[in-house]
DNA sequence: CCCCTGACGACGC
DNA sequence: AGCGTCGCCAGGG
């Protein structure tokens, strides 16, 4: 949690590459239960160096660490791009529903009522 | 070292 | 409103 304003310091002098996947774990891990977020909401609040594919980059060599709450990021329209990752192909969506986010089709519904920015909630 | 490949996103047509 | 292109940047072949 601290590290995240650890890592803003960090990134504004120098973001480390080596340390980057740990950057965004951090911020994932802040996503409150219920809600969602993008990548690159994610990517813009770390500094537009990362771009969007990169945080889906650290994300897919996290799939083993388990306390990642990786089911809540999705891309920008709020699709499920994803879950092919998870351990099986529907555990995304199941995730995201015992959380009360509707999904269908692998669109999350209501979408913008559940978006998470961590730029405009972390501060 | 060059080329390809993405859990993406902005833009142009 | 969809689809194609291109920029993004780290790894792997």
């Amino acid at each position: 949690m601290l590290s995240v304003f650890m890592n803003m310091a960090k990134i504004r002098s120098k973001s480390s590459n080596a340390n980057f996947f740990q950057e965004v774990y951090d911020v994932v891990r802040l996503i409150p239960q219920g809600r969602v977020t993008t990548y690159g909401a994610i990517a813009k609040f770390l500094g537009t160096k990362l771009s969007a594919r990169m945080v889906g980059w650290a994300l897919n060599c996290s799939h083993t660490q388990v306390d990642i709450p990786a089911h809540r990021v999705v891309n920008r329209k709020g699709m499920l791009t994803g879950k092919h990752f998870f351990a099986t192909p529907t555990q995304m969506q199941e995730l995201l529903e015992a959380e009360g986010i509707k999904v269908i089709n692998d669109q999350i519904q209501d979408f913008e009522k559940y978006f998470w920015n961590p730029s405009q909630e972390l501060m």
